[in-house]
RNA sequence: CGGAGUGUAGCGCAGUCUGGUAGCGCACCUGGUUUGGGACCAGGGGGUCGAAGGUUCGAGUCCUUUCACUCCGACCA
């Protein structure tokens, strides 16, 4: 491709509201375009390295014996209805009617529509295992998308799904043969990453793996360990149950209560209830008021009791009550409930009140928790004569133990590109997609889902490869294999150099020749934007046959021989 | 959803307080000079100032409504 004639813009200065390097110098590269809240376009740049991306991903899938479809991508909300997810995806989906009112939404991942094909086809265990996997569009109206091609609200994702006649085979041929599928392609990308255990979210079902590109500008927050190779999602994360001060610390005493109802006006907060009683937050019980949104707009109000010295994990939360989303809730609508703010426990509670504790606080018998009357806690308050229902609520913390090897957790954080899931009979249950066993017995498909953020890839392999100058591709990423800067047009022999080398090298590898009228320092810094790994410069050297090699991650420059160009390049590139 | 902010040329911005014929830089077009680290000179094209309504002799500027976008928050009992 030649620059003079090639559809790449670059610009000085990137939107006032790009933050991140990825979204910086997409933008000014000229890879993408903004068109709206989390809507971008391709231009050529942007979609060659697409396409470079999305190669690797085709190639180690169909190496691994799963099939390419393309599924429609609007889709009958019928089979959102049958699968139950039509309310559970809540405002993510994008929902319209076309000119007969029938309802569709914009596909935001296809389990059901794979479902609805694979239960037209598999009738038989004899045709299990299956793999069927496409790459497309996908739609999801983000509450908030923002970082360019991080989080969009239109993007590219590949999705697989994989059919199996039981459990085990779920596992062996799919799940843990994505696993290592996976971690190819992003060793391919030239990417740094981490398999972490993950919260399945809206997509249902029982195990499910992340798959982390290490980034200080990641989204998410992943607790590791330091010792062995632990690594979850912080939303998943679990961790030995930490040791109360009285056991960690010889010079704390355990304390001693006695059970009783005590005046602690104004007391609310954890913090002044540490100071008002002189006692650890340990063991003091804080609750925590949510409102959790099912299905059909229901709304209920639910308490989470946690240790004093814990945060609540919200998606832990929003899992122990089986609902759709956790929002806040106010002081008002608290107090229109029966409750008092600042003073809630789990004694006392209003009947329909919820009350969900801390698997942590299973067995203890004496905690200083909220009465549920103005000014007042109880001390000393035996948790085992109330009959609560405990869960996992708690949110690790950097320092906890490592549940695995006792060692120390610690946070870091990384960009999702990959997910993969064990889904069970999540949605072959419900819409009866039914095979015939060994037996002639009709069960549903056992099924895996597995996902890559295609769009999402170009954004992280920037955050993981650049410099102050741009991004630096890698090598099965980059738009172009290499560029050739002439470096004045208007020297012949330059030029003539210049396209020799070009349609000489251009019979292997994909090559720019920036053969435009302008001059070197501007050509040089366009080079460094694009992130092009290599680049030959033929400049003034060529009067002694000499033309440079630049190494995009160095900067560093290389004299060669002009006629020795072709054969070192092709030995760089190898 | 809550809070804050911004909409003026393709991009980055000034002008709005104090109403009086819409400006700067980059990019773009023409001519010339320049050519190893984002050149310079001269000339030029391009904007119903997010939209609607109102006040006024006169609105980018004041008022009302509305739309869009961005940032921050989602942690508290």
């Amino acid at each position: 491709m030649r620059f003079s004639e090639a559809f790449i813009y670059t610009l000085k200065e990137a939107p006032s509201d790009a933050v991140l390097p990825s979204h910086i110098y997409l933008i000014r590269g000229g890879f993408v375009q903004s068109v709206g809240a989390g809507l971008y376009n391709f231009l050529p740049l942007g979609k060659r390295v697409l396409d470079k991306v999305r190669t690797v991903i085709k190639e180690e899938l169909d190496n691994a014996g799963c099939q390419e479809v393309d599924l429609a991508f609007v889709t009958p909300s019928e089979l959102w209805k049958e699968s139950g997810r039509y309310e559970k995806y809540g405002k993510e989906l994008l929902r319209f009617k076309d000119r007969k009112d029938a309802e569709y939404v914009l596909g935001p991942t296809h389990e059901e529509m794979m479902v609805n094909l694979a239960r037209a086809y598999l009738k038989s265990y004899k045709q299990l295992p299956v793999n069927l996997y496409q790459i497309k569009t996908k739609f999801r109206d983000e509450i908030r998308p923002r970082f360019g091609l991080m989080r969009g609200r239109e993007f590219l994702m590949k999705d697989g799904y994989s059919f199996h006649k039981d459990e085990e085979s779920m596992i062996k041929d799919g799940f843990e043969k994505m696993e290592k599928t996976y971690s190819k392609i992003f060793n391919r990308l030239g990417l740094d990453f981490r398999i972490v255990e993950a919260d399945s979210g809206a997509i249902g079902g029982s195990g499910s793996k992340e798959f982390m590109v290490l980034a200080e500008s990641g989204e998410d927050t992943i607790v590791v360990c330091e010792e062995c190779e632990y690594g979850a999602n912080i939303e998943a994360a679990v961790r030995a149950n930490p040791k109360a001060p009285h056991e960690a610390n010889e010079e704390y005493e355990k304390p001693e209560m006695v059970f009783g109802k005590f005046l602690t006006p104004d007391v609310k907060t954890i913090e002044e209830l540490s100071e008002f009683f002189l006692i650890d937050p340990y063991y003091l019980l804080k609750v925590v008021a949510k409102k959790a949104l099912y299905d059909g707009g229901e709304e209920k109000i639910v308490l989470f009791g946690i240790r004093g010295s814990d945060e609540l994990q919200e998606v832990k939360a929003c899992n122990a009550v089986d609902a759709n989303e956790l929002a806040d809730v106010s002081d008002e609508e608290l107090e229109n409930a029966g409750l008092v703010p600042g003073f809630m426990g789990p004694k006392d509670l209003p009947k329909e009140i919820t009350f969900i504790a801390d698997k942590l606080l299973e067995g203890e018998e004496s905690v200083i928790a909220g009465a549920n009357e103005k000014d007042y806690h109880f001390v000393g308050l035996n948790l085992k004569e109330l009959n609560l229902t405990y869960k996992d609520l708690a949110e690790v913390k950097e320092g906890d133990a490592c549940a695995k090897c006792g060692g120390k957790l610690k946070y870091t954080k990384g960009i999702e590109v990959g997910h993969i899931f064990q889904l069970g009979t999540r949605y072959s249950a419900p819409m009866k997609a039914e095979f015939l066993d060994e037996n002639g017995k009709s069960k549903p498909y056992v099924m895996g889902t597995y996902g890559i953020g295609v769009s999402r890839l170009l954004a992280a392999i920037i955050e993981q490869h650049h410099d102050e100058k741009g991004p630096i591709w890698t090598k099965e990423s980059a738009p172009f294999d290499l560029e050739i800067i002439v470096s004045n047009i208007k020297k012949e022999q330059e030029l003539q150099t210049g396209k020799k080398l070009y349609e000489e090298l251009s019979k292997n590898f994909d090559v720019l020749l920036d053969d435009r009228k302008e001059r070197f320092g501007f050509k040089m810094n366009d080079y460094e934007l694009l992130g092009i790994p290599y680049a030959i410069i033929v400049g003034k050297k060529i009067q002694d046959g000499i033309v440079e090699i630049v190494d995009r991650k160095t900067l560093q420059k290389q004299e060669v021989k002009a006629d020795e160009a072709v054969e070192k390049i092709k030995g760089l590139l190898a």
